[in-house]
DNA sequence: TCTGGGGTCCTAGGACCC
DNA sequence: TCTGGGGTCCTAGGACCC
């Protein structure tokens, strides 16, 4: 086996029921109840304590189907993205500490090259605790050869009590690790979704064990090339390094559902002033231009009765920018061409894309360059004051009050960490 | 009789992930 | 009443070029 040839030892360390656990921290008398975090607009299933999962609330379920019995119970929150965020850097940071190499995939996920450490177990060990003093999170270690394989490894460690959190599957003999992956449902393997699961099971590949034991070369014919990756990552034959610097984004988008149905031109282009605003600092922090943009709205597709309308349209701009006015300029231009009366708008969006290093860019010929600075000044200006004051502080054409388009959030938790105003009360 | 064919670029859409 | 948002990669197929 590929595997045992190779030197490389990788764990995947992951928080167990992060946005879950991220409020029972803060509220220790959630411990050991149901709780659930829910999505934007208070939508769906976000995470789940183990009580919840025990419960039956399922990953994804819309909130509004969890049989009223089981949600009377449950403790609901809804998705407090500032809290986790912070969170998620105190864990990172300390994950980063214990390996000599990092790459942080998510936001309660990393990867970390534990290669040649010396009693691997008790180091695993050691993350577990540190993080757990620290922050108050527990968390899961999976340790493999390559990537796919320390992913696997943790589904086992959450999986099985027996290991206490920790599992290194290059521990095993070749029959025991074969032993353990013909208990492993193929679609658990990292790459394969619904879909694919479901063809390779109707083919009969059914288990992990039977994945990895699959012919690469035909897999890749009737699926392409990335399961022949699999198989090989799975059989101990390394595809993808460690990403310790995380590449640039190459699109940037910002959408979300209202929490109400909008039918006025002057709400949706509300709405998509802020994606802008929202979108273009996220451009202008990592130092990049966008030369496309996309701008789309949609009617709600779960209400058939309704008249359906969705559209989008993506425009070449004139010249590579980052300037939220600018960008917002061509949004609403946009908007304006694809906006029908008639309609209950649910959703609405803008993308930016083509996205080029900001740096050694020449501005167009026909750009003035004076007003590229001036709108350079400004933007950088909105940065600096929605980063003392919070982002909502400052935004183009906002009309206060009246945001008939803003997103449900009625059960928030508050800003622990992140706002000195709601700071935690010591008792 | 036989009516090109290979390369490149772009876009839309599928599939997946967290 | 109530159904997330933000990403990535790959592939097929059309347009275009010589």
């Amino acid at each position: 086996m590929g595997s045992a040839a190779s030197s490389k030892r990788i764990a995947l360390v992951d928080v167990n029921n992060f946005y879950a656990s991220c409020e029972t921290v803060f509220d220790p008398t959630l411990r050991g109840r149901s709780v659930v975090v829910l999505s934007n607009n208070d939508g769906c299933v976000v995470a789940r304590s183990a009580e919840a999962k025990s419960a039956g609330i399922k990953m994804a379920q819309p909130w509004h189907q969890v049989a009223p019995s089981i949600q009377r119970r449950t403790q609901v929150f809804s998705s407090n993205y500032a809290l986790y965020a912070d969170m998620s850097n105190r864990v990172m940071t300390i994950l980063g500490d214990l390996a000599p190499s990092q790459e942080v995939y998510s936001i309660d996920e990393s990867f970390l090259d534990l290669t040649g450490i010396p009693n691997l177990a008790r180091h695993a060990t050691g993350i577990g605790q540190r993080v757990g003093q620290w922050t108050g999170l527990s968390v899961c270690v999976g340790i493999g050869s390559t990537k796919t394989r320390a992913k696997l490894a943790n589904y086992v460690a959450k999986k099985a009590p027996e290991y206490d959190g920790i599992f290194n599957l290059e521990d095993w003999t070749d029959h025991d690790q074969t032993a353990v992956l013909t208990r492993i449902p193929v679609g658990e393997v990292w790459g394969i979704g619904f879909r694919t699961q479901r063809r390779l099971t109707a083919m009969g590949i059914r288990t992990v064990a039977d994945l990895q034991s699959a012919d690469p070369k035909h897999l890749r014919q009737l699926f392409g090339v990335v399961i022949e990756r699999v198989v090989a990552e799975l059989n101990g034959d390394a595809c993808m390094d460690l990403e310790q610097a995380p590449p640039p984004k190459k699109q940037i988008r910002s959408s979300r559902s209202f929490g109400k149905p909008v039918t006025d031109l002057s709400s949706l282009k509300e709405a998509m002033l802020a994606f802008v605003s929202i979108a273009a600092e996220k451009l202008r922090r990592q130092g990049s231009l966008a030369s496309t943009m996309q701008v789309f709205i949609c009617t709600n597709v779960f209400k058939a009765e309704a008249p359906q309308y969705s559209t989008g349209y993506t425009l070449k701009l004139p010249y590579a920018m980052d300037d939220t006015v600018m960008l917002a300029r061509f949004a609403i231009r946009t908007l304006e061409h694809l906006y029908k009366p008639g309609f209950e708008y649910k959703k609405a969006g803008v993308n930016l894309m083509n996205l080029t290093p900001r740096e050694n860019t020449q501005f167009g010929l026909f750009t003035n360059d004076d007003a590229v600075q001036r709108a350079d000044k400004l933007s950088g200006t909105m940065d600096a004051i929605n980063q003392r004051f919070g982002r909502e502080a400052l935004c183009l054409g906002r009309l206060a009050g009246k945001r008939r388009w803003s997103m449900n959030q009625s059960r928030l938790s508050r800003s622990y960490t992140t706002n000195s105003k709601e700071l935690i009360l010591a008792r």
